[in-house]
This record gives C-alpha cells, structure tokens and sequence, in this order.
DNA sequence: AAGATGAGCAACCGCATTATA
DNA sequence: CTATAATGCGGTTGCTCATCT
C-alpha cells in the first residue's frame, strides 16, 4: 500500500506509473492542439498531473498515430540484430531504420534477447563476441567468402596440429569448421565416410546423395519428425552451411542444430568462444585428420528440401 | 490451488546535449 | 557568454500476466 503511493506520484504531486484512459485523451488533445514539444506545459494547461517526460515518453511511444502495433516481426528483429551489429546500442538510430517502432520497443527486444541468450551461454551478438586480432590479415578471406567474419576473424590465429581428445571431437562440431578453415589452403577434403568412422557418429543407416540420414527416434524432449546428418563444408553454400555459418538464421525458426547427443544446443558463436582459447594455445588439439567437412545434426520440423 | 518464477513490456531515472532567456 | 530549462537518449526498474512447481 504504501508502496504504491510511493509509485504513484512524487513529491510534487506529480503523477507516475500506469497512464489511465483519461490521462491518454488530455495528452492526445493537447498534441492536436498544440503540436509536439513544450511537454513540461502539458500538466500547467491541461491539469495532467505528470511531468514533461512522462508526457513525452507517452505520446512518442504509445499515443503518436504512426506507431505499429503487435509484436515485432522476423524481418524486423533480423533487422535489429544487424544494426546492432553495425551501430551498437543506439536505439533511436535503429528506430529510424524501423519505420513506426521506437527506441524503446527495441531496445525491449534487443534486452529480452539478451537476457534470454546469456542464460543459454550465449554472447548476444555472434559477430562481436570474439575479436579479429588483426585486422588488416586478410590472407584468407578470398578462399572463405561465404563464411562470416566470426569464423574468418579466427582463421588465422589457429594452427593446425595432430590431435584431439575424443570429448572434444564428440562435443564439438564446432570445433571442426574454425581448424579446418585453415586448412583449406593446404589441403584437400576428406571424404564424408571417413570422417563418420574415425568421430563414432553411430547414427547413420541411410545414404542419400551427399547427405546421409538416420530415423532413429530423437530424444523426447524435442519435437522432431526426423533427424538427419550432413556435412558442412566452409567452402560451399548450401542450406546447412548457411543456417550453421549464420546462426542469427535460427532465430524464430523451428529449426535447431543440437549435438549428437540430443543434449546441448549447438551454437557456433557459444562453441568457437568457449574454444577459442583452447584452439588458439594448445594447437595439439586439432586432429590431422579432419580436413573440410563436419557434421551437423538437425532436429526440426520441414526443413524444405529434405524428407 | 497457490505460491514462485520468469518473460515481456511500460515507464522512470540520470546524464548529456541543445535551446533559450 | 552564461545559467537554466527543455529535450533526447540509454540504462534500469518494476509491474503484469503466464507458466511452472
């Protein structure tokens, strides 16, 4: 109780908290009137008992006539992901680029996301979370143009070596892709059966073409139809490439990379960061015989193009 | 059924910048 | 030119509602 008079109005008798209807109607009307701006004369004219601030919040994040409604759309929070990208946390700048959203509703979003992808151990933006430590180095960059710069911005600071423990290879398909970059300019890719025998991947009872299959029942926890496997190689562009180079892709979508296990999600930026340091001192840890491809595993519903 | 927890959202706060007297 | 007010921006809080235990 005595909390709630404590939010609803200050000490100088200036209301705050939830706007009512009638607060919205005087506002509306005095912006008719009077046009936008001179907020602190709202509450002197009109008798509304709220600062300027709060005035001006109200109208240009809830009253103003252009404002979309609903929920942002996937185009839209792709959106706010690039420009966060390339801007950072300036949210008014991005709400110019999103025609009838606000600085608030995004920044909103870009929180929520946030909180969200720092409980699943996840950096918010894949792209900023490691680094490039030299910029200019772009000795690879031609051979990997479909690659985003994440993965290429480590390229070069890794080196190839002879080993790698089980575990790691087990736990990580990731892993594969950020070594393997390096070798692409060196050496030619190993074919998909080899990889499957010397990595254990017990899964596979079908052929197609380039991708092999499995439909052995996935784990309950996930609503899957099927399960399938395929290798990605960092040299082409194909659908799965695409999703497991860009995961920014899976946002919104049903589809999940998970490893082989059916346990964690699998994320490039989570697993290149948390191996990076791994990856860049112990250069034993990298196994001679992975060469350009590596599997993902794709749990999910009508992945177009596959059974 | 009820309390706990968490997600989503609206709104506030403090500081920086800009406008005005 | 300077002091003050107004505005703008980004960080943060806290409320509400839904879901979980």
């Amino acid at each position: 109780m005595e909390q709630d008079k404590v939010n609803e109005s200050d000490t100088n008798g200036l209301k705050k908290g939830q706007w009512s209807t009638q607060e919205d109607e005087i506002l509306a009307a005095y912006v008719k009137e009077h046009g936008e701006g001179n907020w602190n004369l709202v509450s002197k004219n009109c008798g509304l008992a709220r600062c300027g601030k709060s005035c001006r919040f109200r109208w240009l994040n809830h009253l103003k006539s252009d404002l979309k409604r609903g929920p942002l759309s996937i185009e839209e929070k792709q959106k706010i992901i690039r420009l966060y990208d390339t801007l950072g946390p300036k949210w008014s700048k991005m709400a110019i680029e999103l025609p009838g959203r606000t600085d608030n509703e995004i920044k909103n979003f870009w929180n929520i996301r946030k909180r969200k992808r720092e409980k699943e151990g996840l950096p918010p933006l894949y792209h900023r979370s490691i680094k490039h430590e030299d910029e200019n180095n772009s000795k690879f960059q031609d051979s990997f143009h479909n690659v985003p710069n994440m993965v290429q911005n480590n390229v070069d600071n890794t080196s190839i070596s002879n080993n790698i423990s089980p575990t790691l290879i087990k736990r990580g398909e990731i892993e594969i892709p950020y070594m393997k970059l390096e070798m692409i300019s060196e050496l030619p890719p190993l074919p998909p059966s080899l990889e499957i025998q010397n990595f254990e991947y017990p899964l596979f009872s079908n052929t197609m073409s380039n991708y092999e299959y499995t439909t052995y029942s996935p784990p309950t926890l996930m609503e899957t139809q099927y399960e399938m496997s395929q290798p990605i190689s960092p040299r082409s562009n194909g659908m799965l490439e695409s999703i497991f180079y860009n995961p920014n892709i899976l946002e919104d979508s049903q589809i999940k990379l998970i490893d082989e296990e059916g346990k964690n999600p699998i994320s490039l930026e989570k697993d290149v960061e948390a191996n990076y340091g791994l990856l860049k001192n112990d250069t034993n840890k990298i196994p001679n015989d992975i060469k350009d491809t590596l599997y993902a595993i794709i749990y999910g519903k009508g992945i177009p193009g596959f059974p």
